[in-house]
Formats: structure tokens, sequence, C-alpha cells
DNA sequence: TGTATTAACTGACAATTATCATGTTTTAGA
DNA sequence: TCTAAAACATGATAATTGTCAGTTAATACA
């Protein structure tokens, strides 16, 4: 049983909202889904990507090796987010590796349905050049934390970002679990200083785990952590 | 003397060249013309802009305050660019302060005149995308060197921007002159720290300064020390 | 042209973070 | 279920970077 876009909700959260009947057909007929593996890659750094991935379910990080041969995450993506689509419009290679962190539920799009629509529809155009702006003012506030932010402060941060943006179980943990490395890699620290930092968080009651599994206790002292006080 | 956008050959470095005669006339007509001293704000961070601004000549740092007060540069602006599109095109604040570092020669065409083009012409549009993606992909790159470059590297690569992108004159001083305080807020860096690792370069003989002017010797082992070795 | 202000610089020290070494726990798969 | 590999964890130490305090040089401007 094949999904037609016509009926997929998703889309209304991303700017495939902006399309005509004629258009969703068109993208729907082109599209293929995929279901993704937990840690399976999308795509890498460098490859030249032939269409975007919509997401329907699950979640992915996006990352870049640095030269000294770490990996730095830039971005966890959402449910309804378009994949890919700065590669295909700048007509480059992807700049980053996509990763999926949950198993995950995605439409591969075929850049030239998306071509196509960008060359006739301006109101898609529009759209797309929106949350290019939204992921660009995202990036700056990212490069402000990284640069003028200590280790610790990004970490509450990221800790109530997942929060805010995924949730937490009925017992309290955040539904979206990461491991020690990947945290490292989003906040850009030594994994083992990134290990050190949890274990103190948990001393001051501020966080609790079991396992990988992380739960925020105090919402507040975290949040006033990662400003600064 | 007014000049026309119809003459202005800088528009072919930017979205604008993908204007029709029509459309070029409307820009022209509803531009204004100005002159930033040194020093001065086009716009600063939180501000509504009712308009983008085209760069005729000079060059500007965009910056953005963190939580504790220091001032993050995330961009210096080339002759050319249209800045100010990210907050026009998503109806919003901009995210960023716009201050002269060099004088300016910047055009300011009214939003009304740039959402009318969007509207109508995808080429434009499609123009803006590439300008956005290619934005967003040098903001990435600059996350990753935030986080996994040591501020020595950041400033090697620093210094080697500054000379592909702006030159360096006859003596061979680079053409951009900033000051330690701003090249601290570029690396993401203290002052001090920073003043102190000029002088380390400079006593290796990686560097020259002359006051405030500093200029290039080894590129070759200020290339290697930002690459990591 | 003198003076006030700002920018550049240096030293001493403290805080943050990375690295290396090593042990323990968890997980995946034969 | 056993075992190898991966992930988690902690200690000791070194490197990096920031902070504070103070000096000197440059710049602006009355």
């Amino acid at each position: 049983m094949e999904h037609r876009c016509e009926n997929c909700i998703i889309r209304q959260f991303n700017s495939l909202r902006a399309l005509n009947k004629d258009e969703l057909k068109k993208v729907s007929d082109s599209k293929i889904s995929k279901i993704i593996k937990k840690g399976d890659a999308l795509f890498t750094e460098g490859q030249k990507l032939d269409g975007v991935f919509c997401v329907r379910n699950g979640v992915s990080k996006l990352s870049k090796l640095s030269s000294n041969g770490k990996e730095q995450i830039v971005k966890l993506t959402n449910r309804g987010e378009i994949m890919g689509q700065r590669s295909v419009i700048a007509e480059d290679f992807t700049n980053l590796s996509a990763t999926a962190i949950s198993e995950m539920e995605v439409c591969f799009i075929p850049k030239e349905t998306i071509s196509n629509i960008l060359n006739t529809n301006p109101y898609f155009s529009l759209e797309v050049l929106r949350h290019l702006a939204h992921d660009l003012k995202e990036a700056d506030d990212v490069i402000v934390n990284m640069s003028q932010k200590t280790v610790k402060q990004r970490l509450a941060e990221a800790f109530i970002y997942l929060k805010n943006n995924y949730g937490e179980d009925v017992n309290g943990f955040l539904s979206l679990t990461l491991s020690r490395d990947d945290y490292a890699n989003i906040v850009g620290a030594a994994t083992e200083s990134l290990i050190r930092m949890i274990s103190e968080f948990k001393k001051k009651g501020l966080i609790k785990t079991d396992g990988k599994k992380i739960g925020i206790v105090q919402d507040c002292t975290l949040q006033e952590l990662a400003d600064g006080f």
C-alpha cells in the first residue's frame, strides 16, 4: 500500500503546502517511500543528491566531519522537514551527512520534480525561501552559542531543546535517546568531557539517567545554567 | 548625480541579475543611495527591516550579541552582496546587526519592490534561493570550525580568508584593516588571548604588523596551521 | 597642542576543556 | 548464553583559553 501525497498531512508542515493539485500529483507519482533503519545514512557529505527527502517520521542528525576527523552535528531534523534542499537548489554536493537517529519513514522526491515546480510556482519558491531563511537564522544562533557559551551551557541548552522539540515519555525521560557520543558531537566537546558533565548534572539533581536515557528534573535551573547564571 | 541600476555592474554579482528591464527600472526608481561612514550601523539586531541593502562598495560586519554581552561576528560582507534579505523574506526581525568596517556606498531597496518581484519572477526567487543556500553552507562550515578548531587555527584561517577575499596593499599588508577587538569577535575569543596570538604569530615570522595593519608573510605555514599541522 | 579616551599590549593566575590511560557496563551477534 | 566489541565512566594530567590588573601607545577633539 503506497501513500499518496494528496492525503499526507505532513506536507502542511513544509514548503509542499504551496503546491496545487496538479503539482502535488506529479510529486506523488514521482516520489519513492523508504524506511531508513536507525543508524543508517540517508546521504553522506560530498555526495551529489538527485532529490530531496520529506520526513514522514523519525529523527536524523545532520553532521559534518572536521579536518581532525571529529563529527560535528549541525542540526537535528524534525518530522515534516525537507532534507537536502540546499544541495538540490545550489546544484552542489551536500555539505552534510544525514544519519537516522531513530527509525525513519521518508519520501524521496526526484530533483527534476522539485526544479520544475520551482521554475513555475513562485509561491513554492517563496515557501522554500522561508524555510532556508529560518535555517540560516538558526545556524547563526548556533555559531554564537558555539563561540560564546561554555560546554556546560551548551549541554544544558541541548537538554532543554530536546525536551521542547521531541518531548518526554511517561516516566519523564527524553523521548529521543542519544548516545553520549552524539551529545558530545552536538555541543562540540570531547566525549569524556561530556560524560563527566552529565555525571555532574546528575549529582546536582538537574537530570536523572537510566542507562542511555536522560530525564530532565529541574527545568528552571537548567535553563538558568544555559543562560549563564 | 544619481546612479541608475540599469548601468550598475554590481548587480551582475547578485540576485538582481535575474531581473528584466521593467523590473530593474522599478528597483532603480524606488532605491535610495546612501553613504555609510566607517563604524556606523546599517541596521541593528531585532530591528524590523523594510528593505534590503545592495552593497556597491565597502565592507561591513554582520554580528550578534550573545547573552553574556560579547559580540560575535558571523560574516563579513563583500562588494555586490545583498544584505537583509533573510529578514525581509521571513518577514522577521533581523537576527544580526550590520556595521560598516570601511566607508560604504549602498543602495536601499524597499521591501515592496523586492516582494513584488519575488511573487512574479521565479528566476529571481531562484537566484535568491541560491544565495541563501550558499550562506547556509558557509554558516555550517563556521559552526564546525568554531567547535572543532582551536583559536589559533581559526585565527590563521581568518588571515588567509581576509587575504583571499579583500587582497593586500603594495606593501603586503591586508587591505582590510580590522581592530584587535574585531579579530577577537570573528574567531570567538577573548581580546587579550587574541592579541597574544598575534604577537606569537609575529614572533614566529608568520605575519608582520604595522600599527593596526597586518601582513601575511608565510601563506603556506599559516594554511598548514589552520588545517591543524 | 595638550588632554582625555580608546585601543593595544603584557603578566600572573584561574577556569575550562582535551588527552591519555584504564576499568566497567552494555549490547550485538555467533 | 557466551563473547567480542562498543559504549560508558572515571582519574590524572596537560593544554588551551579566559579573567583581572595594570602599562603603554595611538587617536580624537576641545
